[in-house]
RNA sequence: GCGGGCGUGGCGAAAUGGUAGACGCACCGGACUUAAAAUCCGUUGGCUUAUGGCUGUGGGGGUUCAAGUCCCCCCGCCCGCACCA
């Protein structure tokens, strides 16, 4: 019998799915829906096999739930703005559209191959004028709602990208990409109002039961939420207005020693004019930077003002005012005042300009007047002391008095304060969308009108000088204001590619639509996606903004949802060693072969340094082709491979070793099907009555096999759903056809792996299920049901043992009566033995488990 | 510093508080073969005086008839955030 011929099985199967539009979603009524999506790849190139963990993983959750009855969209496009198509243009002097589209064209036929049960008559491509015109649109009615503002302030700049980045979007004080250190910049640029949601953002966390906790928090601390109160402090000088700051301890207030503001707070800018030792420090403040690096090695630096303001609670108590390196402008007021007995940043600054220190809140069991506080600020629980009216009160009752009296007083009021920053989406880079507003010398900034959309990028453009490419050409510019009439300049600034992911979930649901971004009806249908899978990287970027855009959307009345994603899973990332020559120079794993169990240059024979594990990465080399594995092995092997061994949220090594076992059991499973030493029955014949003992058995182990997919495929874990199908197979290779039954049951254990496979290695499923002389699409059957009467044994096995060890086990009927277990398990030999005739001093059973005897 | 996660054979991993190591990889032995590949069968946590015994889930303690699993303390690794007032 030939090997399994995987090249014509799979383009067979995959011809069969496209003609019939297997996986074609319509919405209907009659099943419940389900939305299943992987974050969408930007088409930077090739994908290598690393790649496509995630979209098999999306695509075994489509094919089991489809087969579940589920009404299954399951769509893919292209996240295709992006810098690198510019830096592409700018290398290659290729256009950033033509180069896009090739890499679409070339990563859709990777995924075509893979055999994935993609609706692909709902592909979008983001860069279309088709997609973003729709974007522009929502963009206006944003601004219409209040939800988009433009502002000077000072803002991320990536050098290297020449190009403004979101707070999001700097990591450890460098870009998110290319990783270049970032500075800080003073521009004018348009914002999206995320900070109008960080209550709602941060309140729907609790509503995501089935995203990982991790994610939930990581988004917890990015919106980072803090209560406390807002107070002025009064100046001595007499100017009206006072220094307003932000603190999460007002019942700290009675041991205040000075109040910081930032080198950026306009107080210090406009005490800095008349004073240029002051100037001077500001300035080293800022050249310092903001880096994470410079942060951690900096110094705690302060400059007396010799302003000084009057404390809130204690009559003609003053504090000296001072602009201090670590007090950060856009965070609170950009002001605080410094309490250094209970907090240890505070404490220091006042060691270092000899304030005084002043403990108030006395750790309990401690004497009020002996404790003081050293070199550590004490920040634990305990009772106010040395507070005027707050005396005697623990923390927690002096935060809320404090607060009340502060706003009886009229000083101040309790409030929360976010860490989150409005999102700052102008980029300076032309491969974007073009952000759809018009500047008027005389009306100022103009939408763009409806009938004017899309403003579409110019297809003539030069990459020549650095810089913004629109700013750059020659007449793109130039327009009409659309209110007067008068010459009016265009926007140059294009959105940042993450608002083209924020909403293509629903774009997916009506790909076609064409006056608005999507069908309300099919997005309310539709939306949420049931099950969205993508990398951990997103956690806080795609993720949250997406979650911030649905609510827009809806409050611009484009849908009904809020949380755009119900279900996420983070997949890990698929490892592979890494090769290092002599030289230190990386090399791909084609180029090392192992040579008397050491790693060898296959062409030189040089020896090669085998590295760690690492992500498969271009940059390392440790990358395996897709088409390499699927030319040599197909696509449902390396789907296997993919889907075992690891739980999909941990890494998962790729390895040669690793694709082999897997290439070498869907041969075993076709040998078993399709070289049986015994004939099979026709399809539908019944299971006999009368049955061999093995036959029962077999049988047994199908029903069991069925229920615990099921239950594993619904977990998601995938890994476990491998070994069950690995364990049926073994369990059906033992038919010899010699017992009553077994040829029936072969057939139907082999229909049932058919099934149960199916999800994860598709076509050679489709192809055993028609060599079983099945006419329809395995696609189409439903999953398989089990009969519970079968999952369980007549007989169970049950352990015994004697003070926790275990010393025997016995086989007896199920359900057996505890005394009568007990009875059988005394007078096991090997209970005997043990106990030596000394009766045991109690005996615990636990029917059809175990039995403990305690000697 | 704060937050989250993890720690089980040579390796990837399983295990509603109830027989630790399912399933696989690798290794070793055997069958088939002139030979190899492929395939099939078998062994494989460690120690041991081996049809048995002891021991074993990072370390230490605790709860329990029974702990990889629950509780407390400690160690190590990974990830995220971080001058956040």
């Amino acid at each position: 019998m030939a090997r399994y011929n995987f090249r014509e099985t799979e383009a067979k199967w995959q011809a069969i799915w496209q003609e019939r539009r297997s996986f074609v979603a319509v919405q209907r009524s009659d099943r419940p829906k389900y939305y299943v999506l992987e974050m969408f790849p930007y088409p930077s190139g090739r994908l290598h096999i690393g790649h496509v963990r995630n979209y098999t993983l999306g695509d075994v959750v489509a094919r089991f739930k489809r087969a579940q009855g589920f009404n299954v969209l399951h769509p893919m496009g292209w996240d295709a703005f992006g810098l690198p198509a510019e830096n592409a243009a700018i290398a290659h002097k290729v256009h950033p559209a033509v180069w896009t589209y090739d890499n679409i064209r070339v990563m859709g036929e990777q995924l075509r191959i893979m055999g994935l049960a993609y609706d692909w008559t709902r592909e979008v491509a983001t860069c279309a004028p088709e997609y973003y015109r729709h974007e522009q649109k929502m963009f206006l009615d944003f601004l219409k709602a209040g939800l988009a503002y433009r502002k000077e302030s000072l803002v991320n700049w990536d050098p290297v990208e020449n190009t403004v980045l979101a707070n999001e979007q700097v990591i450890d004080g460098r870009g998110w990409r290319p990783g270049a250190p970032v500075e800080k910049r003073q521009l004018c640029q348009w914002f999206l109002r995320i900070t109008d949601f960080a209550e709602e953002l941060l309140d729907g966390l609790k509503t995501l039961e089935r995203w990982p906790d991790k994610v939930r928090v990581m988004q917890e601390n990015w919106i980072g939420r803090s209560s406390g109160a807002r107070l002025s402090f009064r100046r001595t000088d007499g100017v009206a207005e006072g220094i307003e700051v932000f603190t999460t301890r007002p019942d700290t207030l009675y041991g205040a020693a000075f109040v910081a503001i930032s080198p950026n707070h306009p107080l210090a800018a406009s005490l800095a004019a008349g004073n240029p030792a002051l100037a001077g420090f500001i300035a080293e403040c800022n050249r310092i930077g903001t880096s994470e690096a410079a942060i951690e090695t900096a110094e705690k630096n302060g400059f007396e003002t010799g302003l000084t303001v009057r404390h809130p609670f204690v009559e003609g108590a003053v504090l000296p005012v001072y602009v201090a390196n670590f007090v950060l402008m856009d965070y609170g007021t950009g002001a605080i005042f410094g309490c250094p007995a209970h907090d240890q940043r505070d404490l220091d600054f006042a060691r270092k300009y000899g304030l005084p220190v002043k403990a108030v809140v006395i750790p309990d069991g401690a004497d009020a007047d002996a404790f003081s506080v050293g070199t550590e600020a004490y920040t634990g629980p305990g009772t106010l002391r040395h507070s005027g009216f707050l005396d005697g009160l623990d923390v927690e009752s002096a935060k809320q008095s404090a607060g009340e009296r502060l706003e009886q007083t009229g000083q101040g009021r309790r409030t929360t304060v976010y860490r989150l920053r409005d999102w700052g989406v102008s980029r300076q880079r032309y491969w974007g969308c073009p952000i759809p507003v018009i500047h008027c010398a005389e009306c100022g900034i103009v939408p763009v009108p409806d009938s004017q959309l899309p403003v579409r990028l110019p297809e003539d453009v030069s990459f020549d000088k650095p810089g913004n490419p629109l700013e750059h050409h020659p007449n793109w510019k130039h327009t009409a204001c659309p209110t007067c009439g008068k010459p009016a300049v265009r926007e140059t600034d294009t959105f940042d590619t993450f608002f083209e992911s924020s909403w293509y979930f629903a774009r997916f649901t009506s790909p076609g639509e064409a006056t608005r971004g999507f069908d309300s009806a099919a997005a309310d249908y539709w939306l949420p996606v049931d099950q969205y899978i993508g990398g951990i990287e997103h956690a806080v970027l795609h993720l949250l903004y997406s979650r911030f855009f649905t609510r827009a959307l809806k409050r611009c009345g484009y849908l009904a949802v809020e949380e755009p994603f119900a279900g996420l899973m983070t997949q890990g990332m698929v490892t592979h060693q890494t090769y290092k020559d002599a030289e230190g120079g990386w090399l791909y794993p084609e180029e090392v072969e192992e040579k008397d169990g050491r790693a060898v240059n296959i062409d030189t024979g040089a020896p090669v340094a085998v590295g760690r594990l690492e992500k498969m990465s271009k940059s390392k080399k440790n990358v395996v082709g897709l088409e390499k594995v699927v030319d040599a092995y197909g696509a449902d092997t390396a789907r296997l491979l993919l889907m075992s061994d690891s739980p999909p949220e941990r890494d998962l090594e790729w390895t040669e070793s690793g694709i082999d076992g897997a290439w070498r059991f869907l041969n075993r499973l076709w040998r078993l099907a399709t070289e049986s030493p015994f004939a099979l029955p026709p399809a539908g014949t019944p299971i006999p009555a009368v049955r061999s003992a093995k036959a029962e058995a077999a049988l047994r182990a199908v029903h069991k096999a069925v229920a615990a997919v099921t239950e594993d495929l619904q977990k998601f874990h995938f890994n476990k759903v491998v070994a069950r199908i690995r364990e049926l197979t073994n369990t059906l290779a033992e038919l010899d056809g010699s017992g009553a039954g077994e040829a029936e049951i072969l057939r139907v254990g082999l229909e049932a792996l058919c099934s149960l496979i199916g999800p994860i290695a598709p076509h050679i499923a489709e192809e055993l299920w028609h060599s079983l002389g099945h006419d329809g699409l395995l696609a189409d059957r439903p999953w398989p049901g089990f009969d519970p009467a079968l999952i369980t044994d007549d007989s169970v096995t049950v352990a015994i043992q004697i003070n926790g060890k275990l010393r025997a086990t016995i086989t007896v009927a199920r359900d057996l009566a505890a005394s009568e277990i007990e009875r059988i398990a005394l007078a096991e030999p090997a209970v005997v033995r043990v106990l030596q005739d000394k009766p045991p001093r109690k005996v615990i059973v636990v029917p059809n488990r175990i039995v403990n005897i305690v000697a």
